[in-house]
DNA sequence: CTTGGCACTCGGGAACACAGAGTGCTAGAC
DNA sequence: GTCTAGCACTCTGTGTTCCCGAGTGCCAAG
């Protein structure tokens, strides 16, 4: 159905295209790429592909475009991730290493794949519940308030302030902290819920209303930073491009947490491959017109690069993965 | 030299450039509002706008457009600020109260802004710098590190995790850890340097090393976020705006912590006071063609919108200014 | 000082023609 | 059967011209 000449020109269509953002015609095509054949047969070539709806033309008489469907199959079948010069992953080495604090990690991250990419970056912040719970800290701040401080393997650290329905003394609060890390330590975030559901009943009676607020606290902790936060950096690169779908509804989706959300992590059953959602397949309407390279990285979060369809996809693949293995190590290593 | 009519038909032009987006003319102008002049009278007075440059016209016989002077005349003159709606009041209210910690204050309300303005809402997070010492915690990790957090009354949360130069028991540990927060608690964080300096003479020779190590981190934790975070939300927004300077531009500065810093910085002699810099008078070149509206909130830091010069001062200050007033308030509550 | 009248200017849109790129098709060459 | 060459055709984009209308500046009269 589509011999070898024909991916060969789709591949070189591709490539064109992603290059000069014009339509290509036969000849130029015929010319730069050294296929040694005639413009007229890779004209029957190109209609070939075209009934098959890999590329199609703007107008009649224009030059061919890729698809959605022509550019992944360029990406399944016809193309290589490009991997990163030395002097990038130099870069990429240097950028990384001065981080101090898991924010820290993901605000270089993002602002280092964007850089490189020339694109927007999207990161998700390492999920709690894949992490294990490193040390519960509670702090007397008056005789009704204490301050709850969550801190994860991953460095993340959660907080909040807690009004307790009764006084209580600073030694019940020390007791209650040690029963608690004594329970919780090095406990999954999702087993949480598992290894606390008795621990009222082991407690002296006057110490469990405060008990009780407080782990109702944790567990809504928990819950409530299931879905995590994404940061995102790059957006000036958008102004070059133009997309289908408009601008406006680009950068509206990068502000929707939730939309960014699905957008990540709906491909979440092989953590550390690449996926490459392109166009049409993304479920947003305003993402028409924009491609997804994203990966999973450390232990179940995942970052990506989100631009135009006409990107190139090799390179871009190749950050996506150099950037999500450094910054794995890097998080193992802390 | 203005006399009183002119300064009204000054007024007239902003506001109906405002909200038209077109060069006016001295017909529909002396229509629309009434003037009880006559188009011809308008025009004369208009010749004298633009002698004194508060009004230029984009081309001969075109209608006529402020000039960032004419912009500041009228904010400075000939505006009042425009309160909220009730509806916008209780949408506030009702928006910032369920935030649970500094972050998702700061979350919301840059979103909020966003939405009330239809702009880009710029948040700076209150800085370390004016808040106190609330708590200092110092986590074991393993023998040799230590996790470092810092608790401040504004609810924001540093933390590092240190490297010591030799194993250190836990009871040295939580001495330690008593030791700082008796030296340092209610302490205002730029004063910590002070408190600190005498510090390791009070200690166990043995401890002196990791003491060391624990309040170079600290000294390190003041100084490295005294230039504070920023975000920013509602980009979107400035999709449908043509700015002279292109978009490009404004969203590169957006995401330039440094440049939004200044932006934002400059003027706080005067916090609570609303500041209105307008195109040129921003400091940063890709930001000529945008106007800021900012304000102080809670202790020292500050909030804004950067939209077109052509916004509408009148609204987008009364934005500003109850939000960053209903902040402070749930800020001094928590 | 204000007003009505008038000539002038200029931008933007419509109509039009034209060059160039690219196509599809068909007939011949290998 | 596959490739090639040639040719007629179809578009888009661009440059040109023309004209309308909004808006101005100026002047003379109220």
């Amino acid at each position: 159905m589509l011999d070898d000449r024909k991916l060969a020109v789709l591949r070189a269509i591709v490539e064109d295209y992603v290059s000069t953002n014009e339509p290509v015609g036969s000849k130029a095509l015929a010319e730069r790429h050294n296929l040694n054949v005639s413009p007229a047969t890779v004209r029957n070539d190109m209609a070939a592909l075209e009934e098959q709806g890999y590329i199609a033309q703007p107008h009649t008489s224009a030059g061919r475009v890729p698809t959605d469907k022509g550019y992944r199959l360029f990406v399944d079948k016809l193309s290589q991730i490009k991997p990163l010069s030395s002097a990038e992953r130099r870069a990429i080495e240097t950028f990384l290493a001065g981080a101090v604090d898991l924010d820290d990690v993901v605000t270089r991250t993002v602002r280092l794949l964007a850089q490189l990419t020339r694109q927007v970056a999207v990161v998700q912040y390492p999920a709690l519940s894949q992490s294990t719970v490193r040390h519960l800290e509670l702090v007397p701040l008056t005789d009704r308030r204490v301050m709850f401080v969550l801190i994860t393997n991953t460095g993340r650290v959660e907080q909040r302030v807690i009004e307790l329905p009764e006084t209580i003394e600073e030694s019940r609060i020390a007791h209650l902290r040690a029963v608690l890390n004594a329970c919780l330590d090095g406990c999954g975030l999702n087993q949480v819920p598992d290894q606390i559901s008795d621990l009222p009943e082991r407690l002296p009676v006057e110490d469990r209303p405060a008990a009780a607020t407080i782990l109702s606290v944790l567990l809504e902790t928990l819950v409530e930073r299931h879905d995590e936060k994404i940061v995102f950096a790059g957006a000036a690169n958008l102004a070059g491009a133009d997309f289908t779908t408009g601008l406006r509804d680009v950068l509206e989706a990068l502000e929707e947490q939730v939309v960014l959300m699905r957008l990540l992590g709906e491909t979440s059953d092989m953590p550390t491959t690449l996926t490459v959602r392109i166009g049409s397949e993304n479920p947003y309407t305003g993402l028409r017109g924009t491609s997804l390279v994203a990966t999973g990285y450390g232990s179940g979060a995942r970052l990506g690069v989100l631009g135009p369809t006409r990107m190139d996809y090799p390179v871009t693949m190749g950050a996506v993965r150099a950037v999500a293995r450094y910054v794995s190590q890097i998080l193992a290593a802390s």
